[in-house]
RNA sequence: GCGGGUGUAGCUCAGUUGGUUAGAGCGCUGGUUUGUGGUACCGGAGGCCGGGGGUUCAAGUCCCCUCACUCGCCCCA
């Protein structure tokens, strides 16, 4: 016991029920993106640190302490990336030409937290972004998908909802970032510790604290959606009618920034309904100035990110997220039987699952055949082999026949 | 970073106010007349009771430390 390898803490085995799963969402992610024409890409798991530290935001809590990060052999920062986003803007701020880049990818991310449910150290998302395009449309859409993927997973409406709220434009951004310092500068000795740092540097995110005292004073705060310029609240009210019009529900949240720096106009969040748990399962939004941060260019982008196990574990465990094929079992009672065996050349020959086993006992045979769920079972035992027969039964009716080992053709007895 | 819970067989757990060789179910394995599987019955293997220290005649049981897992807070998908 003692001696036994561990995980890393926070990491996992994914296997069974669970990698079952984990392979139904990503058949529905990429099949419904792909119907929207996006096309997948991966990029590497390990980036140059500065990609986040520019991006995400220096004093956000992914990169100030929840990174992994090492020098490599040298005087190169690398990291574990915590995130996708930042990678495919990079990728699209050195490949994007014109139009719209509809990029999805897949996989580990890693974040260095006290484990929890629903949060571990190497977790899995799912992403899609739309990098090149203004249209309030692409911000309308990109949540269509998200929820079509969450309904197509099998979630019905109860279990989840939208919160959507708009950060407005970089310049009002600035503009309204003024206007809430001041008005939070007055309440600076009941403003709790992480809010007075977040005073100096990045105000908006003073919004979602969970802090009591600092709930009591922004109930009073100018609203953002106030001071959103007349482009900026036409364009989040293109989205709000485009998801109404399409049966989207949807509620408006004025106190969703994201914990990321890079948003602007379009933020949002798909909840669980379920108390007691890691609440966001999907998330995200607009970042028009996201790829100036990391590049020379200037790019508008959208997207959002899903957590993989936060979603798998909404999803029902008596279900079967497997098409399982016919499974054979291939059993004699002696190795030697498998020797210049044409029944082997056709199994492997064919597009079947299967197994060998060998075993004297033929009893034994059997029952192995039963607890792993084969289908068929394909027998050559003492008295099949003199006699050049094998015997096929179907483990499921319970029927079976013998045949001349040079006549059986088990593509056709097996489907 | 801060709090709570739990560590006994491969797995899920019992172990009474400390008291001899530490238990159950499932699983594994052998058998119930020699070639036919989900049931039934009988047998078997398998535990430094997470690790270290302490109290005691005696510790799985009480105390301290430590490690691991787990659930919350913060934050996030």
């Amino acid at each position: 016991m003692s001696n036994n390898i561990l995980p890393v803490k926070g990491t996992h085995d994914i296997f069974g029920l669970e990698m079952d799963k984990y392979n139904f969402i990503m058949d529905k992610f990429y099949k419904i993106s792909a119907k929207f024409n996006f096309q997948s890409i991966q990029t590497p798991i390990i980036e140059h640190q500065e990609l986040f530290s520019r991006s995400v935001g220096e004093d956000t809590d992914i990169v100030s302490k929840e990174m992994y990060s090492f020098v490599d052999k040298g005087d190169t920062t690398i990291c574990l990336r915590p995130e996708a986003t930042s990678s495919l803007a990079r990728f699209a701020a050195s490949n994007y030409q014109s139009g719209q880049m509809k990029l999805s990818t897949h996989g580990p991310m890693f974040r260095r937290e006290r484990p929890q449910k629903g949060r571990y150290r190497q977790f899995h998302q799912i992403n899609i972004e739309n990098i090149g395009e203004k249209s309030s449309y692409i911000d309308f859409e990109i949540i269509l998908i998200a929820s079509t993927i969450l309904k197509e997973l099998g979630l019905v409406a109860d279990q989840y909802k939208l919160l959507i709220n708009s950060l407005g434009s970089p310049e009002d951004q600035i503009n309204y970032s003024k206007i809430l310092s001041e008005y939070l500068n007055q309440y600076r000795r009941n403003l709790s510790e992480t809010s007075l740092a977040r005073l100096e540097k990045n105000p908006l995110r003073i919004l979602d604290s969970k802090d009591k005292s600092d709930k009591d004073i922004l109930f009073n705060a100018p609203k953002i959606n106030e001071y959103l310029s007349k482009e900026s609240q036409n364009f989040f009210n293109d989205i709000k009618l485009m998801l109404t019009d399409n049966n989207i529900l949807f509620k408006e949240d004025e106190k969703l920034v994201r914990g990321l720096d890079y948003y602007t106009h379009t933020a949002f969040e798909f909840q669980t309904n379920e108390e007691k748990r890691q609440n966001a399962i999907l998330a995200g939004g607009r970042y028009d100035k996201l790829i100036n941060i990391i590049s020379s260019r200037d790019i508008p982008g959208i997207g959002w990110a899903a957590g993989v196990e936060r979603i798998s574990n909404l999803l029902s465990d008596n279900k079967n997220y497997t098409k399982i094929p016919k499974k054979i079992l291939y059993a004699v009672q002696d190795e030697s039987y498998l020797i210049n065996s044409s029944i082997l050349k056709q199994i492997y020959g064919a597009d079947i699952s299967h197994e060998i086993k060998v075993n004297k006992n033929i009893k034994k045979l059997f029952t192995y055949a039963d607890k792993n769920k084969f289908n068929f079972i394909l027998l050559i035992g003492e008295e099949e082999f003199k006699s050049k027969s094998i015997l096929l039964k179907n483990l499921d009716d319970k029927s079976q026949k013998l045949y001349r080992q040079n006549e059986l053709l088990i593509v056709n007895e097996i489907r």
